[in-house]
DNA sequence: CCCATAAATAACTAACAAGTTACTTTGCGC
DNA sequence: GCGCAAAGTAACTTGTTAGTTATTTATGGG
């Protein structure tokens, strides 16, 4: 009983299952972390505290890996979105709602603008080929149309307006904040990661989608 | 004289300044396609028809390389971005112009969004020290820091509105469509690099600041 | 015209990274 | 309590990659 008595080789206990939730997890902090390009199956097995030898069992690849990462998340994101509840508000408050909801899910999931940047990069290689992934598409479509919609019959909403480009300009006046936020703090001069300025973007946010979609007479 | 004339093994022609630009230009190419980490300093020597020795030679290695090449990236697009002239225009239509011509600035430069989005999965440890960056920051700041103060006196413009948040709109409206433009177009199953889409974006993009900043009585 | 020097090259090295082989350990059905 | 299949491991292979060494080639000033 040496005094380094916590200095055992410790085998990994026997659990498929925590295993490949182990691999998976640890793959997309890494991947999440440097990219395609940089992440090391190496380093994921070590933060996984699984052997190499099992991811290629469970997984099967360096690619393969990355492409579950990559649908797995889409599916929590897409999940998370559901919780979006503006049926019941005022079409101009159901909208401020809807965008600052966004910004907060952004903000909240980091990780998730990082894969997406990734996966960008890529060229959209792998999401190609995912043949599941359309019926993953963002559940606030249907709900920028349908508030839409209901705005334009109450009068307060302009008319005309596409809801898949007002998805696109949502998600478009937060997620350039995010994805660029390292660039833009030293461009600018400015510290976009604090609260204070946070709250000042959210806020600007939501005012330029209302802003826009209110009727102007 | 065999039928294999072309075969030479052909040196290259001396000439410092022209090697040089050549390796840029390549490293540029290759840093855009593939990232950091994707990049590959040999494929970089090949592309500028270079050898390796000499890239090492000249610039020192990667890092140094890509820091380079960021560098003159952003300088490139500032110079750009000059063009723009809205001095004379009334300030709905100086606006109008001013977001059509940062969506064709990306539009016509998606190379520099990738190099962007490159930087930003790096957290912007490049970019963090470059020492003359902040006097690069978009002239369009200055430009559209007028523009709302002369819309504002005007009495056609909202008041209150920050430069800087409105450049991160701006630019975020048209960045997001092209720096996602791969996965959007499988998600939604829209063709968002044609033509058609791509001048509904602009038009889209436009209305929204436009709309957003007209005073509303 | 010649030679010092800068430009350019090929071949190499050492480290690294994805993927594999050959093995040990553990739990469960009988 | 045993044997066998699944879970887990260590060490290796093979190809790649950033960076270097040793060398050849051109050119312009004297």
């Amino acid at each position: 009983m040496g005094v380094a008595e916590s200095q055992k080789p410790k085998r990994r206990e026997r659990n498929p299952e925590a295993t490949k939730r182990d691999i998976l997890q640890a793959a997309r902090e890494e991947f999440v972390e440097f990219g395609y390009d940089g992440a090391r199956v190496d380093r994921i097995s070590e933060r996984a505290g699984a052997n190499k030898r099992l991811l290629y069992h469970y997984v099967g690849n360096k690619d393969a890996l990355y492409a579950r990462v990559l649908f797995d998340a889409y599916k929590q994101i897409r999940e998370g979105e559901r919780a979006l509840q503006i049926d019941e508000l005022p079409p101009a408050e159901a909208m401020a709602k809807l965008v600052g909801f966004t910004f907060d899910h952004f903000r909240a999931n980091p990780w998730f603008i990082r894969l997406l940047a990734t996966e960008n990069i890529l060229r959209a290689s792998f999401v190609r080929d995912m043949p599941d992934l359309k019926a993953l598409h963002s559940p606030l479509i249907e709900q920028i149309r349908d508030l839409l919609e209901r705005g334009e019959t109450a009068g307060v909403f302009r008319s005309g307006v596409d809801p898949v480009q007002l998805y696109v300009t949502i998600a478009g006046l937060s997620y350039f904040y995010f994805s660029n936020l390292h660039t833009l703090s030293v461009v600018f001069d400015r510290p976009f990661g604090d609260d204070g300025v946070m709250a000042e973007r959210r806020a600007h946010a939501i005012s330029v989608v209302v802003g826009f979609l209110k009727r102007t007479k």
